[in-house]
DNA sequence: GGCTTGATTCCGGAATGTGCAATGCGTTTT
DNA sequence: AAAACGCATTGCACATTCCGGAATCAAGCC
């Protein structure tokens, strides 16, 4: 039965979940789980029986039992839930799994010295692209970023990168959500045409430069360049990022530039295949 | 949670979940993933029916479920099962919204109340550590303080804490004015020797304390303890510091000290080496 | 080629989840 | 101040669902 009853305005993703050979009501739990995770903000229970098209007697003990594994928590007096303790702990595992996620992380602090800059390490997940590691230089600059920050995909270095050579498929509801946005205020990308065609010739540049850069679009007074490392497939299992405050270090052939290419180079399978660049 | 690995036939689920009024099909379905997460390498059906003490039948069921949501997946045709996708992303919602400086203010007033000292959090910031919070004990011993404050780096203990799990490089500044200061009175700090290579030892001795305390060499007839929150990377996210005028209550052993170096511990995030093995 | 190992599916029994309605608590309104 | 509302939480009876063991299928090995 494909019941979905969805309040209006609330941001209630249809999440039509069958699992052939599975549990009904692990199936649903999931569905529970996700709205969670949908709400930005912590939610209460009638709220989030409306996102699911569940009486809130259901969503209740669901939750129960995920407070009890600690995938889910309560604020304090008001009984909202949240995303809790273990969940980070599951994404964590999640990351260490990553060989090319810590190969990266391993040499950040040394890129970071070389360039002077800050680096960033992110991943692309439904919020956008993550920072999951950040080493600091001696001029912080960046100020209202730190570990966990989503980064948009069409107007930060970062995202972009990934919005490149990332999988397309599951990044088009983003990738559309920033169009609307930037549609409604195209000083945040000044060289995109907010149009699905416009974003097509953003990736063909970017994949065309082998990096991306952003000269202030994102942070006003912030220069940033982030290039990929590349699995067997040509594609961006993360971004690293340099943000600085020099306009120079981001332009060719400059050496910041090189080292990051060179970095991201070295702990790639493949290089960045169509992009035949010389030298 | 300390379980790592179970002998093979040692029925020995260690894992007592209950969920008051949850659902049990669900806790051993949150049992299955958290053996999945265990694991540190793809893990097959028979293996994790095991370590759940599960029969794999239904171990197979659950995962069904678990990799229509994508929360695991299984590796080509080998049939081994391990984190997904979804696992990442749920993960770095929970680590983007987690704010570590709130939730450690959220508990201070029972802290203070619990140890019967004044508590203060602090931030590090381009002036030292700041204090943003401030939660005084019945007894009013400190005066000259509140928030905003700026405490040094090398002579305070919620600086010291800064200072050994912060950010190095965005400090170094801070540090050698703060070097040249207390190079022209030593009385400041008598056990740090005014150079750069005293500054690193300092930093090692705090980081094997797990804590740092002042005993009247800041204010006069007051000590502090104090104690940091580390994020997943491991760095300083804020310090916690309790100030009291009673000596004994920042030695070792002391039940004041066990109280915050508790606090602390629970509102910090470890990685995935939480305990784990290693290799 | 036959055998073993392991993942996946089928089936009956009964334990389990589900929905509705009652309860208790906190907050707001009159 | 008292009452009423909203909300999270919990009991209860019914029926749906899951559980466990055995059967089936695919792959690996001698």
């Amino acid at each position: 039965m494909a019941d979905a009853r969805h309040a209006p305005g609330a941001p209630g993703p249809a999440k039509p979940e069958k699992a052939p050979g599975g549990i009904q009501s692990l199936d649903a739990a999931l569905i529970v789980l996700a709205a969670v995770r949908a709400r930005r903000a912590p939610v209460s229970l009638s709220d989030l029986a409306r996102d699911c098209g569940m009486p809130p007697s259901k969503v209740h003990r669901y939750l129960a039992s995920f407070t009890a594994a600690g995938l889910v928590a309560q604020t304090g007096r008001s009984g909202k839930y949240l995303l809790g303790p273990e969940a980070m702990a599951l994404g964590l595992a999640a990351l260490a799994r990553h060989d090319f996620v810590n190969r990266a992380a391993d040499g950040m602090a040394e890129l970071a010295a070389e360039t002077g800059m800050t680096a960033l390490l992110s991943v692309w997940s439904a919020q956008g692209a993550v920072v999951i590691r950040w080493e600091r230089a001696e001029d912080p600059a960046v100020t209202s970023m730190g570990l966990g920050t989503a980064l948009p995909l069409l107007n930060s270095a970062s995202g972009r990168v990934l919005l490149a050579w990332g999988p397309q498929a599951p990044m088009r509801g983003s990738v559309a959500a920033e169009l609307a946005r930037i549609a409604r205020r195209p000083g945040l990308a000044p060289d995109l045409d907010p149009s699905p065609e416009g974003v097509e010739a953003l990736r063909a540049r970017i994949r065309a430069a082998g990096c991306a850069t952003a000269d202030g679009e994102f942070i006003p007074g912030l220069v940033a360049i982030a290039a990929p490392v590349l699995d067997w497939q040509g594609e961006a299992q993360c971004a690293v990022t340099l943000i600085g405050t020099e306009r120079e270090a981001t332009q060719e052939g400059a050496a910041t530039r090189a080292a990051l290419l060179r970095f991201c180079a070295d702990r790639s399978v493949t290089g960045p295949e169509g992009g035949a660049e010389a030298g």
